[in-house]
DNA sequence: ATAACTTTTTAAATTTTTTTAATAAGTAAC
DNA sequence: GTTACTTATTAAAAAAATTTAAAAAGTTAT
């Protein structure tokens, strides 16, 4: 006996629809008409269905633009949640996020090392468990787990070939079964460039580069619209392409790593150095043995002027501008944009960002790319999570929230 | 009065259905059923109406898998020839190809400087005009023009910024009127790349990074399968990376690029200095007035085992890796091929690439891409700017073909 | 204020596509 | 050499999508 479910393609035209309410809010069938390339009656016939499931509602009316007012349709608040996870080498951080984004629910901040860390999965589900049950929100209205994470990760078949060991079977299975939510993986970076690209400043264009500031130097890049992951899901390894000639030994074992010449860790790290110099900063008076707040120190003392540490931001900006000239001239995005940690003192590194860019890009192209700093922040990895889980959501997802939902989906069985 | 075509989709069916034929060579309707996801009676349907309008032919059966043999479809070669064309900055090739890539009369080579020559682009019309008409093949049976050559090129849009100024108008539209043949345009690069993915020693890879060794050093980008254009049309600058802190001046006013480190053109120099110098090489013999044809004598010496030629081609290798690591870094590609002028010395470049890449590349992104030397050669361009016509095989095209063809599109008249 | 024009939605008719079933043509095991 | 099982094509029936037409709800110019 074979099971057969009807209505492939009826199904997806809606899991399209309910797709792209989430990116864009409110839409009138008209416009869904257009976007998809549909008739105004397949639209509504499928608008109607996803109503009687509890996934839209009506809106109301836009403005009229000449016309009969179009009637806008939007997704049920209460019928979608996401879990989003943003996961660093010490910390994480974990959220439910309702269809527009936003927390509903105190975010969870938690340490967690994920180096030599054998515990560090388990513990990770146990406090996803732990917070989804906190909040009271049953697990059949989560969508879906989205989690960003540092490593060599293969989104699409869900594995970290880096931390967080899962043996044969794949990381976003094994959390999967464990939380009974479907769960989705990417790089912190990618993620970090889909947030900008879908809710950020460099929204809805096709071909950018995020680069992802941080204690590294990650890039998430957009090619065509959709995240690009390469080959093995590995693309995107900017901290280590070779710079200089004869640089500063690199955590990777080589030199003049890009990560080893300009990281906000190798910025902390000089500023110690001056500072036990007798450098005259403002900075002299902070704790040298822990080089991540150095980090933060130095970011606070640049936006308040301390010559010091802007000194020392300018000095690794112009190395980011060199490297960001080899990147404009292979891919010759649309837009850069600094995000990250670091983008909070994005200004300061602007300059020499742009320096570097005059020094050794071709004219043409360094004027076709547009240099943006980031107005997401610390919250761009969350987001991007949620948006790749939404970018995920097909038959599976649906199914899963609808099981315990309302209405069950049409199946036939053949004989 | 509005006219109307009917059957939209079902002709974009019929055109996608061309199109694969041309890659494919032969289908079974099972198989084009599977391929585009359509029911095998709607692939039965557009398969019989493309024989009525004599696109395709019935081939015969293939072996059987367990079952009933499936009736092979290909397409007719009498129904579909494309004009070639390749140019560098001193000589153009033409050709005519048929559906197989086989050139159906002989190239037509012919100088055409690009740089300060505004008869150009009509020299190049005339030569195309006068190729068509010295083959006596019938206009309406080319399917289109494809040209690939040097320059900022926008192939969407169809301009060349740096070369053939057609003012306003863009170069394609220009020379589709001349000719009276639908015209594409596209980078060199970008073409060999291309002819690699589709019909070379990348076939059917996704992300390809084919390098156009030849006076400069050119990258045509295939990502998702899909040649990668950048946001201007720019992306691959890859001759201009700035590779080197103070190295040799590059004619694009910059220090240190790739292509002032590394082409064969600096390769010819360079040998021609050492000549001078009294280096003993089989070398010595040759006119050293002029860098390009001491360029493929360097190539044909170093293959023949020439030691002062390999030793040159060494030291650009090395450079050339470099570069790759940092292309590997980045885009994490399935292949990279080394193509163009330069690929007949690859076995010997080979060697010092890899040394480069194991120095400046994470081990883990090295051993994921494989290094390929191209097979199609001289050929690839032309190969290419075929494969660009059909990649671009629409409703236009395809009317083209038809109008005095011999049947005529269905078309209703509203009221 | 009314006529003329837009835009959106709904319902009925038509077209297109897919499903189902039947037929044809082959392979492989016994 | 049957028999059981695959695979491919064709034709008729069923389902789905689109087109067409009509109605509803606005805007704008006179």
């Amino acid at each position: 006996m074979e099971l057969k479910v009807k209505n492939v393609k009826s199904a997806e035209l809606k899991n399209m629809i309910i797709k792209r309410l989430y990116f864009d809010k409110a839409l009138s069938c008209a416009d869904m008409s257009e976007l998809f390339d549909k008739s105004v009656p397949s639209i509504s016939k499928a608008v109607n269905e996803l109503m009687d499931e509890g996934f839209v509602v009506e809106q109301g009316y836009a403005p009229s633009s000449g016309g009969r007012r179009p009637l806008m349709y939007s997704l049920r608040h209460e019928a979608i949640y996401i879990l989003t996870v943003a996961m660093d080498q010490l910390s994480t951080r974990i959220q439910i996020v309702d269809i527009l984004n936003n927390p509903v629910a105190k975010t969870a901040i938690t340490e967690l090392k994920l180096l030599n860390n054998p515990s560090a999965l388990q513990t990770l589900i146990d406090h996803i468990n732990d917070y989804i049950f906190s909040t009271g929100i049953p697990v059949d209205k989560i969508a879906g787990i989205g989690i960003g994470m540092p490593g060599f990760i293969n989104s699409t078949e869900g594995y970290n070939y880096t931390y967080l060991d899962s043996g044969d079977e794949s990381l976003t299975s094994v959390i999967t079964r464990e939380t009974g939510v479907p769960t989705f993986i990417d790089n912190d970076s990618s993620l970090i460039a889909l947030a900008e690209q879908k809710f950020g400043i460099a929204k809805a264009r096709k071909d950018v580069m995020v680069i992802n500031l941080g204690w590294g130097i990650g890039l998430g890049m957009i090619i065509n619209g959709e995240i690009y992951r390469g080959h093995n899901g590995f693309a995107g390894e900017f901290s280590h392409i070779p710079l200089s000639e004869d640089g500063a030994l690199c955590t990777c074992g080589k030199r003049g790593c890009l990560e080893a010449e300009a990281s906000m860790l190798v910025v902390a790290e000089k500023a110690i150095q001056g500072i036990k110099k007798g450098h005259i900063s403002s900075l002299k008076n902070i704790d040298i043995n822990q080089s991540k707040m150095v980090g933060d120190a130095i970011m606070e003392a640049a936006n308040n002027g301390d010559q010091f540490a802007i000194e020392l931001l300018s000095d690794a900006g112009y190395k980011i501008g060199k490297a960001l000239a080899i990147l404009i001239h292979i891919m010759n995005p649309a837009s850069i944009v600094l995000s990250g940690r670091g983008a909070v003192v994005g200004k300061i590194l602007l300059a020499p960002i742009q320096q570097a860019l005059n020094k050794y890009c071709i004219p043409r192209l360094a004027n076709s790319t547009e240099l943006l700093i980031s107005d997401l922040g610390f919250n761009a990895e969350l987001i991007g999570a949620a948006v790749l889980v939404m970018e995920n959501f097909d038959k599976e997802i649906k199914n899963h929230l609808i099981t315990t939902n309302q209405s069950s989906m049409e199946k036939t069985t053949k004989n």
